[in-house]
DNA sequence: TCTTGTTACTTGCATTATGCAAGCAACAAG
DNA sequence: CTTGTTGCTTGCATAATGCAAGTAACAAGA
């Protein structure tokens, strides 16, 4: 029994006690826009560390929201990806962008040019 | 100029920077549920400390998410409200509880019993 | 008057999370 | 045999959070 204690039954403190940090939904939204590699994520602009990351992908498979799988052997290396559970933060994510555009203009405008719902990467 | 550097100008980091942390939307929530004086937020069952709640108050009207009102003077005691641009967050909420509903459906089906989106509390 | 209580905070200190830099294993390429 | 790349881990400083207590300004009751 490794689960962290939730702070209360209510949805809202259960999401954030899973997703609410100042890291985990940029993953997420790195996830969202084709980032599969570990390196693909030190590539986003807010430069998250490594020991973050490291940290954070494993917490996200633990709750399931994001499956690895192994894509070569010697050396043995992942792809990171989201399961449906993570799928299912799309909506969620698409009002977090929705409320930001409207209220960050100034800000924001040139990442809105970066189409955040386009195409995934190439890599 | 007291603005905190953002991280990027993506709006997903532009939000977290903002609301990303493990209390800031556990107290819009209170908010959206009627909420308006201090041991109101205090009451919930989160049991957030008054040092975190005061500044969370106090960084919220800055944002201009919140807004602050005398109620009385002598001692001065003052209501904390949404402005609009903190109701707009309410579909985001929204899609914090659809999301947390469908995947901690035991821990949490007691706290939608309690009705999130019911009646405001009475004071 | 004097004690007790309430509201709305502030302060101090321990613990935890985050930021920053470096290190390292396992290869590939030259 | 050296240099480079990927995918991490480790160590340590700084910042955020948790916990407990304290405080100002009153109100209400004995």
């Amino acid at each position: 029994m490794k689960s962290k204690k939730t702070r209360s039954a209510c949805p809202v403190a259960c999401f954030l006690d899973i997703l609410g940090d100042r890291w985990t939904m940029i993953i997420v939204r790195d996830l969202m826009l084709g980032a599969k590699k570990y390196n693909d994520f030190l590539a986003s602009p807010e430069n998250i560390t490594t020991n973050i990351l490291a940290e954070r992908l494993k917490r996200l498979e633990a709750e399931g929201i994001v499956k690895r799988e192994a894509y070569q052997k010697k050396p043995v290396r992942y792809t990171y990806s989201l399961t449906e559970k993570g799928h299912d933060l799309e909506p969620l994510m698409k009002e977090m962008i929705n409320w930001a555009l409207k209220y960050k203009d100034e800000v924001i405008k040139s990442a809105a040019d970066a189409d955040p719902y386009g195409e995934p990467r190439e890599h």
